[in-house]
RNA sequence: GGCCCGUUCGUCUAUCGGUUAGGACAUCUGGUUUUCAACCAGGCAAGAGGGGUUCGACUCCCCUACGGGCUGCCA
């Protein structure tokens, strides 16, 4: 019996607006920055063509299932901006719903009951193995008359196709085949009557009406299994696409020791949303020659024919390079919002109604230069400080007796200027210019003054956001 | 062990039998400049190895190597 299955039709038109897809993590901890990208993707494909996307706590373990683990996935989906339809399905609430579908493959003579117990499981897989066998365990159950079975606990097991191949028509693996006897009948309900991943997924996919699952490729072997169960229901399969793993800058499989694996971690360190979309989405897809796109522009242009096949390494540089670009284009507004979210995540105070001001006006002169969000209010700390201003060794270095006479004979002319760049320029070009000096020689003492640093944003932007009065005023402290 | 998947510049990738193998990040050089960043110009840099198929392979097939996944009454 071959259960080989023609892909179903699935052209870009016909699809457009009832594709359903989800995205189905176990809370066991944090959201996982690969988990983040399988969501990233599942989320742009279905909204992307009008469709819908679904969430689905896998918590059938109640071992290692917490609500903690869910709180913090639904914290991180929420942060990258991944909203779903619906409710949050928790997959451990249908399990009577999976029970009644294994029932259902009993009836029609696609599943049986096995009373096999884990120790003849155990010693039927090591005489195989000894026998230089797979240990594929052929349950002697498989088609017992129901005369004999006992009255003992027993686990209901798929009845799979023994020979044969089951192809995956996947659409980013292509197509794989795997030969039906390299796999054994896979329990779907165990015998304390709960049910195994298995049949859950399947039943719960076919329930929530997915049409599309996109997921990590360590799932591509499942698919068969889960086809299978597809077709002992009778139930029309959805198009696969099983996706690479992110892996750590060094190419192995992402842990702790490569610093940060959780989402939250992310927007710890200070990465735009925007921006971790935008990386995420180009990590392991492309569409030509594109890599810096807004979410609109991804919705647009995603699609899975653009997926690779190979793991994909995180990188840092270039996730800071794409998230710079993100923090230019982002409207001041936005960008105010995020440093706000940015802020709490990272635990650090919150910006009062004054610096909040005050940042707001910065935002323009500062925004093209930062990478992350911290490094943004780094390059605004001109316009964040108060008087005293503090001075580091290398501001204390340019107010030397020269750098303070400098700053003496150019405040008066600060008194009368009109306060735009415009008539600011050449007050100070033109009074560097009388004292024989470039530009460079006053703007120094002159960005020391203002700021206490000695690298920060061009001094007309600095005077012009804090303006005349606080700008005299750390002239006047500053030659004090 | 068995089965499945993968392998283009350091990294992310384009290429869907015929290209000087393109772009981006990183890196290097030069320019601009008011510090830093940005920006502009340019440079370096790739088809894992071996067999086939073909007039012609990065592209199709096979083998090997390396990496990954699965092989649970976990998900």
């Amino acid at each position: 019996m071959v259960s080989e299955r023609l892909m179903p039709p699935m052209s870009e038109t016909t699809a457009q607006s009832n594709v359903v897809t989800r995205f189905a993590p176990s809370p066991t901890g944090f959201l996982h920055i690969g988990g983040g990208r399988t969501a990233l993707f599942n989320w742009l494909y279905a909204r992307g063509r009008g469709g819908r996307f679904l969430l689905r706590i896998e918590d059938t373990d109640r071992e290692r299932s917490t609500p903690e683990a869910t709180a913090a996935i639904l914290r991180g989906l929420a942060w990258l901006g991944l909203d779903w339809d619906g409710e949050v399905v928790s997959q451990f609430d249908r399990k009577d719903r999976h029970a009644e579908v294994a029932h259902q493959m009993l009836a029609r003579g696609t599943a049986y009951k096995c009373f096999s117990t884990q120790e003849e499981i155990a010693a039927f897989k090591a005489a195989e193995e000894a026998a230089g066998r797979y240990p594929v365990f052929l349950s002697p159950w498989r088609d017992a008359d129901p005369a004999s079975w006992p009255d003992a606990p027993y686990v209901i097991r798929m009845k799979a196709p023994r020979a044969g191949e089951t192809v995956i028509e996947d659409r980013v693996q292509g197509r794989v085949v795997i030969r039906n006897e390299t796999l054994d009948d896979m329990i779907v309900l165990r015998s304390d009557g709960t049910p195994t991943y298995m049949l859950a997924v399947v039943v719960d996919d076919h329930d929530m009406g997915v049409t599309h699952v996109i997921r990590g490729d360590d799932h591509l072997n499942n698919a068969a299994r889960q086809q299978m169960v597809y077709d002992a229901m009778g139930w029309g399969v959805p198009v696969w696409a099983h996706i690479p793993l992110i892996h750590g800058p060094d190419g192995k499989k992402l842990s702790k020791r490569h610093g940060a694996t959780g989402v939250e971690e992310y927007q710890a360190m200070g990465y735009p949303a925007a921006g971790m979309r935008n990386y995420l989405t180009r990590l392991g897809w492309a569409k030509g020659d594109a890599e810096i796109f807004s979410t609109a522009e991804a919705l647009e242009m995603f699609d899975l024919d653009g997926i690779g096949r190979a793991p994909a390494r995180l990188d840092f540089k270039k996730l800071e390079n794409t998230c710079g670009h993100h923090i230019a284009m982002m409207d001041d507004a936005a960008l105010l919002q995020e440093l706000d979210l940015y802020l709490a995540a990272a635990h650090r105070p919150a910006l009062d109604a004054g610096q909040h001001a005050r940042l707001s006006a910065a935002l323009p002169s500062v925004k093209d230069r930062a990478k992350t969000l911290p490094e943004l209010l780094e390059k605004a700390q001109f316009a964040l400080i108060s008087r005293p201003v503090r001075m580091d060794d290398a501001a204390a270095l340019a107010l030397d007796d020269a750098g303070r006479d400098l700053l003496r004979g150019l405040t008066p002319r600060l008194q009368s200027a009109d306060w735009t760049k415009a008539a600011l320029e050449p007050v100070l070009a033109g009074f560097a210019a009388e004292r024989g000096l470039g530009f460079g020689k006053l703007a120094a003492p002159l960005r020391a003054a203002l700021s206490g640093r000695s690298v920060t944003p061009s001094v007309y932007d600095m005077m012009l956001v804090i303006g005349r009065d606080e700008t005299l005023a750390r002239l006047a402290d500053a030659v004090r």
